[in-house]
DNA sequence: ACCGATCCCAACCGTTCAGTTGCATATTCT
DNA sequence: AGAATATGCAACTGAACGGTTGGGATCGGT
């Protein structure tokens, strides 16, 4: 059989990425993703260097998958809300990232590794909401796209309170959200 | 010495509510919290049963506290605003609730032990919420509030995107989120 | 067909963890 | 004062954890 380094190298990547996303980084047990990729846990160190180094390349990935599946298109608030609504989509059918940033945040604080492809990953972002909406700041751009990735993925991480809220509906929700985005974009444009 | 049961009781919690905000329920350790607390931690099973009743009622006690400390004062969204802005404030100022929030929704997902007492504190919230805004709907009122907590605990939960897309700047923040809750509350209303 | 490099894995290691126990000390009741 | 109860703590325990090691299997190159 030959070695498929690379198929062992995403089995382990998608395992860890279901293993860190239910317990986070502390609650995640190494021999745990080991089993679950089918894999012994040594390849864990031979291929990441670690759990926490594994941890990264695990957001790494996930930030990367799910900028690509949910672009930005069009032009104007609606846009945005559309983009916002779509993100939540997303959240609502694979949690696993916004969970992901969630535990890395508050494990990690402001000082994320990997600055610089984050750092202009992010600027991509911003630089794609300028574009849906001329004229704004960049800024008003940055407040713009905290609020909407902090309004979606809250629903992945406080689902106690989504379901207390709102009856864990995430059409209502997906609405809200969409009308919330529009309002913000057209705000933040009209302050240009 | 007389036994201050209280005072013990009250430095463990204290502890906890540290220990548990910065490293979650998995990454937080017993030992720490006793020699935070200058106590021993066999006092911890005796007190309160175990790891996981702690956390339970470390958050109980914070959402009691900053309830206390934030009320919902005035009419009208610009109440509401105003509601969303003071929250922040706290948050800014003492992340400890909304860090244990969202580490609590990961890690337990949508069912939160002690249902009963939350319900009411979270129908209580919304009854806030319809006196400010008369004539708004149970399930706006509810959207509204999670809009506003997911708004305002997301500062403290993505740190690394507060960075990132505000430079860390809270005043700009807060001038944010107010003006969102005020539309968002404009909009419930309207729509009533 | 051989060789060096790469990959795989079972067993192992030192540490750390949540939780327990046994006993000394202080308090309260009578 | 003395028995009964509640509180304090150091030391212990068994299990689980992250990480390592040594040896065997499989590859590509020649």
């Amino acid at each position: 059989m030959a070695w498929d380094t690379e198929r062992t190298r995403r089995r382990l990547l998608d395992a860890a990425t279901a293993e860190f996303s239910e317990h986070g980084l502390a609650g995640a047990r190494v021999d745990r993703i080991a089993a679950r990729a089918g894999v012994n846990k040594e390849r864990i160190y031979q291929y990441f260097g670690g759990k926490e180094q594994l941890f990264d390349a695990v957001v790494q990935d996930g930030l990367f998958e799910v900028a690509a599946d949910v672009p930005l298109v069009g032009e104007g608030p609606e846009a945005v809300g559309g983009y916002a609504a779509a993100l939540l989509d997303r959240i609502v059918d694979r949690p696993e990232l916004a969970r992901l940033m969630a535990w890395e945040g508050l494990a990690r604080g402001a000082e994320v590794t990997g600055r610089i492809e984050r750092h202009a990953h992010c600027l991509d972002k911003i630089a794609a909401l300028r574009r849906a909406l001329p004229g704004i700041t960049a800024a008003a751009a940055g407040q713009l796209l905290l609020t909407i990735i902090t309004l979606t993925n809250g629903w992945a991480v406080f689902p106690q309170l989504a379901e207390m809220f709102t009856g864990g509906d995430p059409d209502a929700r997906r609405e809200t959200v969409r009308r919330l985005a529009v309002g913000a974009a057209a705000d933040a444009l009209a302050a240009a």
